[in-house]
Order: C-alpha cells, then structure tokens, then sequence
RNA sequence: GGCCCCGUCGUCUAGAGGCCUAGGACACGGCCCUUUCAAGGCCGCGACACGGGUUCGAAUCCCGUCGGGGUCACCA
C-alpha cells in the first residue's frame, strides 16, 4: 500500500514550492490508489496552532489536493499533530539509549561551540569529541553532581558507507563518519525533528518519503534512527527544488524584495495588487505575493492551471504534452520522470497556462468565477439578480478571452457603473474627442442610434458602416470616440457588443454626458 | 571550508550512443488578421558549461575542470 505524505509547519501561509512538493506526494499517491496525509510539524510551535494552519488547509484544498489521514478528517494512526505525540518520541529515544545508538551528553552549548571553533581553526571537519558522554548511571550522576543537564546525541557509525536508492536522484552514498552525533531530545525533553519525523513515518506507515531536495543531506541521520529502532525503511524521493525567477536558488519568502525587481513577478504582483484594490482587500505583500498559493486564490487563477503549472515545474510526461487536467495529471504522473535539476518558478508561464484553462471554460462556469468579485466590489447586489446575472454574461461573452483571471472582470466595471458614474481616461478623451470635428461627428452618430431600434451587434455593425459611408469617413474616426464615450477607455471589447449590452437608453445617455464635457 | 546534489535555448523541458542540421512550450522580435486591446495564424531569434578520453560514431558513457545549489542548530 502506497501511503505518502505532506508535513507543513503552521507558519501561517502555503508556499509555492510547499505546494509543489504537497502536489507531487499527492499525485504519486492518487497515482497508485494509496493514501495521501497530512503530518502538522509543530514540534516547535510558539503561535496558535489552529489559527496559522488554516491558510495552509484552505490552500490545499482549494488545489484540490485532498488527504485522507490528518487534521480535520482524524484517521486509524493518530493524532496527526506532533505536539501531541511527544510519548512516543521519548519512547523512541529510550529504545535507542537501550541499544547504545544514542547516549545522554552533559557539554554545554559553549563547550560544542569550542570544538566547533577549534576544528574550524584548524581548517579540519568538526566532530564531537564526545568529551561529556555519559554512557553508565555512574557517569551521569558525575556530571550532575556539576550540575551539569544533559541532552541526548545520536552515536553515530564512526565508518562504513550509507547506499541509498533515491527514487528520483538514483544511487546517492554517504560515509557514516562525516555525520554528527545529532541531539535528538532537548535539556527540556522534548524531541527534535528528525527523531519526530522517523517515528512518525513509521506510525503513519508511510511507505514513500517524497520531500524537498534540501532534505537530502538529512537522511543518514534519519536511516541511522531508523534502523536503530527496528523499522523498515521508507522509499525515499528528494525532489528538485524550486528556484527564483530567473536564478537557481531556492525560492524563499523572505526574498520577497529581490524579487519584485525582476520585471515578470513584478507584473504579477502588480496586477494582483490592482485586484485586491478594487475589492478592498487588505493586501500586505508579507501574506499577498506570488510566492504564496493564497495570492491567486485571492484574484482568481484556476486551481487547475496552478497544479497543471506546478506539475510540470520538475516534471514532464514526453516531449510536448503541456495541457493537463488534474485527472490526467493523475493518470500520468511517474516519479520516474521527475528531473533532478532545480526548475526556477517563471510568472509568465504560470499565466500562459491559467490563459488557457480560462479559454477551455465553459462561459456559465466563468460566470460564476466572476460574479463573486463583481459582489465584493459592490457592483452586483447578492444574490444577483437574473437582470444582472445576464448582464455579467454578456459582459463575460464579450470580454472573451480577455479575462485572464478571475479579477479581471473588475477592469469592466464601467458597465456595471451608472451612466454619470464611470470615469473617463483623460488621455484617451483628449486623443478620440479632443478635437470639435470629433465630436460633431460623436454628435451625428447619437442621432442614428437615436432612431436606431434593433440593437443588436449584427445590425449596429451594419448600422455604423452605412454611417461612415454617408460621412465619408474612416471607420476609427467614429469608433474610437464612441468607445470612449461608451467606456471611458481607449481599449476594450468589441464596440458593437459594448453598445448591445448597453443598450439604447444608456449609449445615448453616456454619449451625451460626454459631448457635454467640456 | 567539508560532505552531498545538479549543469540542453532567457525560462520550463524532450533526448537513456547513430532517428539531432538537437524537438516542443513560455518569453522575445517580425508579419498576417483586425475598430482598439486581447486571442489566433505564419515566420524568426535562440542551448548540449569547458577540456580530455572510450567508440566507426557522444548532448547521451568515463575522468577532470569550471559553474550553480543544498546542507552542516537543543529550527522544521
């Protein structure tokens, strides 16, 4: 039974790369008709819990990437929060004491810190001298009696090489005397990580460790445990992990500044910024970046475009296939062809992919993507009404593939605004009706929709043809001043399906508020 | 610095000795379509890090160099 799973930290957001990683375990999982679960790492937890996991569990599972075991949902093997398993780490450590794999240590963090030094010095590797090694009861109560508190330190192999078969990077060796004697419980008894992390995976019965690549360089010490306990080893998976724009370092949250110099994450962040604008959003670049999964949630990027994304971020399935339902995504996910180099996060192509899954979606479903934003502006009451839900379709219709996300729908408000409500571009009223001929025209036009009574696209297209022949005119001398009129901007949607939606009434009444502009 | 990992167009990638004059996608540039903006169509730009081997033949195998990254906590 394949069963995998994903350990995130209530740290109060979801990152990218976190989600890539979270997606991959998932994926494998759903691939092989195993069990997917969710582990809290909270081992170190100072902040409310419950409150900082909340964005994390909404993110997933507004990706869909769902768990079968883990917080919320309980499961055979729990509890699911490593706060609350401290019993069985403690247990762990004592087995590993009894086996002699692990040993009570009395030095101080200022005696480590002298060797570290003195090592450093002499430019060789550090390694504990093990100087304060308490190995019999008699030893212990020697350095009580100087008061001394102990923590507990893996002992680790002093030779031999460590094989493993790494299911994404292959054949990976390291040599046992180059690890540390890791402490594995503090002065205070609590446990650290990686003894967690070892116990746990095998409570859980998790047979597949997929993981960050940074993780790694961890895995001896987390096999030395392992094994010292009696348990069957996991499959281990490092996958690559994921960089900065146009870098390979890893992408981090805290870089956020770096990164909004470079030109494609800026946009990102810029249009998304405009977004939360228009809806009022409190948007603090700490919690609101494209670092973080909650930022597209927040402006409406499909959930299958971010995964069909990220999938492909490390993985591919042959030399051209690009488009991936999640279903499909499913079907054909390998660890096999997971790539071991870093891929570095590209903000364009993540929006090349959301344009598509946008462009394959049925217009009712965008529909209902959008009236939300539309609602949390204000402009559409809620629940809508039938009049205005058939507004926000044609307006959708017409806007086409012009709505990248979501939130896009907002940079249309004009026709959701009244007739004297909406603004006008004062550059682009300048250019198409600065001039009076401009506007006598503008004003000849008014007079043919005003006798016009099917106003309909086909007939206004017609009807507006006939009138450039009559004047004499070319085409942009009429349709950009009305466009104008009609919307304020110089750019748009078809004008004919602008005028349609409008209507009659409201094309003569913005046209008039505008020739009376002065 | 030690150890470990990685190295194909700017970016994501295909490539498991001859199918490679290195394919696709995003981005970029040009043209077409067009009432603007999108979208779409066509064309173009553009890479095997370097040096040695092995081989009839290497992006693919081996060695070295260089470069990038990860990790070395009583963090996770």
């Amino acid at each position: 039974m394949v069963r995998t799973r994903f350990a995130p930290s209530p740290t109060g957001y979801l990152h990218i790369g976190g989600v890539r990683t979270a997606l991959f375990c998932w994926l494998f999982a759903r691939r092989n008709g195993g069990q997917f679960l969710l582990r809290i790492d909270d081992t170190d937890a100072q902040r409310n819990v419950e409150e900082a996991l909340k964005p994390i569990l909404d993110g997933l599972r507004w990706l869909g990437i769902d768990w079968d075991e883990g917080p919320d949902v309980g499961g055979p093997y729990g509890p699911y929060y490593q706060s609350q398993r401290l019993e069985h780490y403690q247990q762990a450590v004592r087995v590993l004491l009894d086996r002699g794999l692990a040993y009570h240590d009395y030095a101080t963090t200022e005696e480590i810190q002298a060797e570290r030094d003195a090592a450093q010095n002499e430019k060789r590797p550090f390694r504990y001298s093990r100087h304060w090694m308490a190995e019999t009861a008699d030893d212990r109560r020697r350095f009580e009696a100087q008061g001394r508190q102990s923590v507990v330190r893996l002992k680790m192999p002093q030779e031999g090489t460590l094989v493993l078969e790494d299911l994404v990077r292959g054949r990976v060796e390291f040599e046992w005397a180059r690890e540390q004697d890791h402490v594995i419980q503090r002065t205070d008894g609590s446990c650290l990580y990686h003894l967690a992390n070892v116990v746990d995976d095998e409570a859980f019965r998790i047979s597949h460790v997929i993981r960050a690549e940074e993780h790694l360089s961890n895995t001896p010490r987390q096999v030395f445990i392992a094994q010292g306990l009696g348990y069957t080893l996991p499959q281990y998976a490092h996958l690559p992990f994921v960089a900065e724009p146009g870098s390979r370092t890893k992408l981090s949250k805290r870089k956020l500044d770096k990164y909004l110099k470079n030109r494609d994450f800026a946009d990102l962040m810029q249009r998304g910024q405009q977004i939360a604008e228009a809806l009022g959003l409190q948007a603090s670049p700490e919690t609101f970046n494209p670092v973080i999964t909650d930022f597209y949630e927040q402006i409406g990027f499909l959930p299958e475009a971010l995964t069909n994304y990220l999938a492909l971020l490390g993985w591919s399935l042959d030399d051209r296939s690009e488009h991936f339902t999640r279903q499909e995504l499913i079907e054909d996910f390998s660890l096999e062809r997971v790539n071991k180099a870093p891929a570095s996060f590209d903000p364009k192509k993540l929006f090349a992919f959301q344009d598509r899954h946008m462009q394959l979606l049925p217009i009712e479903e965008k529909v209902n993507l959008v009236l939300p934003y539309l609602q949390r502006a204000g402009l559409v009451g809620q629940p809508a009404s039938d009049r205005q839900r058939t507004q926000v379709r044609q307006v959708v219709e017409a806007a086409g593939d012009r709505i990248k996300i979501a939130g896009d729908i907002l940079s249309h408000r004009e026709f959701f605004l009244g007739d004297a409500d909406f603004p006008y571009e004062p550059a682009a009223l300048e250019k198409a009706l600065g001039k009076p001929a401009a506007r006598e025209v503008l004003g000849r036009f008014r007079d043919c929709l005003a006798a016009c009574d099917n106003f309909a696209p086909a007939p206004l297209e017609q009807l507006l043809h006939d009138f450039v022949q009559q004047q004499g005119i070319k085409i942009g001398e009429i349709i950009h001043p009305v466009r104008v009129a009609l919307t304020g901007k110089s750019v748009g949607f078809g004008l004919f399906d602008s005028l349609a939606i409008l209507g009659k009434q409201r094309c003569l009444a913005r046209i008039d508020r505008t020739l009376n502009q002065a």
